[in-house]
Formats: structure tokens, sequence, C-alpha cells
DNA sequence: ACCTGAACACCGTTCAAGT
DNA sequence: ACCTGAACACCGTTCAAGT
């Protein structure tokens, strides 16, 4: 199993001030920002940041974990609370606003839902995953969604949402309209 | 109004060299092919590719032309021949289907529905938009369309579906049933 | 009028040398 | 064990010189 050895002071330090720097560089530049320029604002070499983020993807990945993870929570918290079928709808609005708001978020649960990706299935991937098959297998039950759907299929079709909504850029009730068809789309069929 | 002072007979050929080139280019490695590459395998300067095309855009849209002026003509051909509905349905369809076949179509569809995007509007991704807002508007005097929706929002969610087919790469039947759930989610409301 | 290709700026990635 | 930064390969874009 992953021995989780602590790392070296200076290791941690650079490997934080990388975090810290990335999330602001993607969130001014988007999920292309320079990694040579990320690299510099934290003060390290550029085989400092390869050193701990072999990739832009893992870079990415680590600067929006928490981001995942509390939305998995979310899915939870909601399917506790809500209908099964109101508690899918809600989640899946939160989860595009939330897609399109963070940038470079998009570009990472893209690559999350992919088929065989070559990226890694990461923990926080996995379990993003698992909230939304329990949310959409308890809406299935409770005959509120097809079922000739999957969750990776949801996951994608949100993610389809939420790159339209992001051509609406001006007009800002786009996504909700894009959203709730969505929604009635997933309704099952008469 | 634009004269079309015909080009030297060197240019014209290199014009065309280019555009054939290109076309394979974008087929074999996407959007993003190299245009330095593309202009030594057209046996030009580099300098001569961005004299005829300025920019990325510029090429993808004459290398795609006849592709989306077919698309639009397609549009008002089943206009013609099937009632309202299923018209826009069966375009969407193909559209969907047309979209994630031709690489680097989807980039091209995707910035002509852009909002406020700084691409200038070319005539033949106008062609398309009134095309597939005669279908819409049929659509809807027939009862068989949201009346909430307009041309616009139709193909930017038409791109969105393509979109999340194509993160279902293995999956081939993905994008019949991401299309099915999009003319669902179109349906007016009971 | 049009073409060429060197020159420039920029970026990702690797790796030898250093601590 | 980890870091540094020069070196390399590659790409887009411009522009002076050439025909």
């Amino acid at each position: 199993m992953t021995q989780v050895r602590p790392m070296r002071a200076d290791a941690r330090r650079n490997y934080e001030r990388l975090l810290k720097v990335a999330a602001e560089a993607f969130a001014e530049h988007g999920e292309g920002a320079s990694l040579d320029d990320i690299a510099k604002r934290a003060g390290v070499g550029s085989g400092t940041l390869y050193r701990h983020f072999p990739t832009r993807q893992a870079l990415l990945e680590a600067a929006y974990v928490d981001r995942i993870e509390a939305l998995a929570a979310r899915a939870d918290e909601l399917g506790a609370r809500l209908p099964p079928g109101e508690a899918l709808q809600e989640w899946l609005d939160e989860l595009c606003v939330g897609t399109i708001q963070v940038r470079g978020m998009k570009s990472l649960l893209g690559s999350a839902v992919t088929d065989g990706s070559a990226v890694a299935v990461t923990a926080c991937s996995t379990h993003l995953k698992g909230a939304a098959a329990r949310l959409v297998a308890a809406a299935q039950r409770a005959g509120a969604l097809r079922a000739d759907v999957e969750a990776i299929d949801v996951l994608r079709l949100a993610h389809g949402v939420a790159t339209a909504s992001e051509l609406a850029k001006g007009d800002g009730d786009a996504i909700r309209r894009y959203v709730s068809l969505l929604t009635e789309g997933l309704r099952p069929r008469r």
C-alpha cells in the first residue's frame, strides 16, 4: 500500500506554495495557465513542479480536490434531505453551476468521465462518481429517472450542459434553462 | 462591397494546396494541428499561410465550408419533407453525429454559437443559423417544441450533446441516447 | 502582389550539477 | 532526497528581403 512517507520540510513547503499559486493561476488564466509561470511565481525551479505534479492534470486535480470532494459530499447531503428525484435535480444544478464558475474545473471533470481516459482515476473522482451513482440509483428506484441511463451518462450530460452554458457567456440565465432541459429529458418516458 | 479581384495564379495555387493539406491535417490531428507543419506540407512559407488565413479559425472554416453548407441545406430538405417536430429531431441527430465524426468541426461550430465571440460571423455560419431558425420556428408553430428556446439555444445544446458523446468514445451507442434525451427535453411541457 | 524563411517570443519537459 | 536552471524541441507569428 502507498506509504505516506512524510516529505522533507522544504519539499512540503514547495508543494504547498505550488498548489496555492496554481489555484490562482488556473482561476486567472484557465486550465491552460503557463506551468513555467506557476513555478516561477511559486519561487521554485520548473523541475520541482514536475517532480510534484508530473502532468497538468495532476496539478489541476490537486488544486481542486477540495471542491470535488465537497460536490460529492453535497450529493449525499441532498440525497438524505430530499425526495430522490428532487435531490438529483438539485445536485445537477449545483454541479453544472459550480463547474462553470471555477475555471479549469470543467476540463478536470470532463477527463474524469472520459471513456478510456489515460488519466489515472483518482480517489476524489471515484468519490464523485460513487455519490452520483447513489443519487441515480435512488431516483431510478423511485421512478423519477429514466431506466436507460447510468451515473456516468448523467455526469457526461452535465458536462455537456456546462459546455453549452459556457457558449452563452452573456446570457446568465441560459444555464438554468439548459439544466432544466436536461432534467426534463431525464424523466422516465410515459 | 467585397470585390472578388481574381488571385494571381501562384496565390490561387497556394491557397488551394493549403486548404487540401489543412483538411487532411485537421482530420489527422484535430483542431490543434500544427500550422507550421501544414505550411511545410503544402510547400509554402509560413507567412503565406498567414496571408491567406490570418487565424486558425479562418483556416478551419475555409476547410469545412462545404460541410457546413451541406448541413444547412439538409435542414431545409428535412423541413420540406417531414412534419416540423420530426424534421428538427432528425436534423439534430445528423448535426450531432456529423459534428463528432469530423475532427475539428466541433470547435468550429462551437465558436459559431459562442456569445460575444470575437470571431467574425462568416457567411456559412449565418446560413447554418438561419436554417436552424426555420426548423425551430416551424416546430414551435406546430407545438412540437418548447416555446422558451431559440435557435441559438438548440445549436448550443447540440454542441453540448456532441461534447458529452465525445467523452463516451468506447460506447458508440451513447450519442443516440444523448440526442434522444435532448429531444425529450425539448418537448413542450404539458 | 505575393512569397520565403530567418528571427523572435513563448512554452513544456528533461536532466546534469549542486546542496 | 530534493532542488535548480540551463538546454532542448516545438510552435505561432512577424517582417525584411527577394521575385
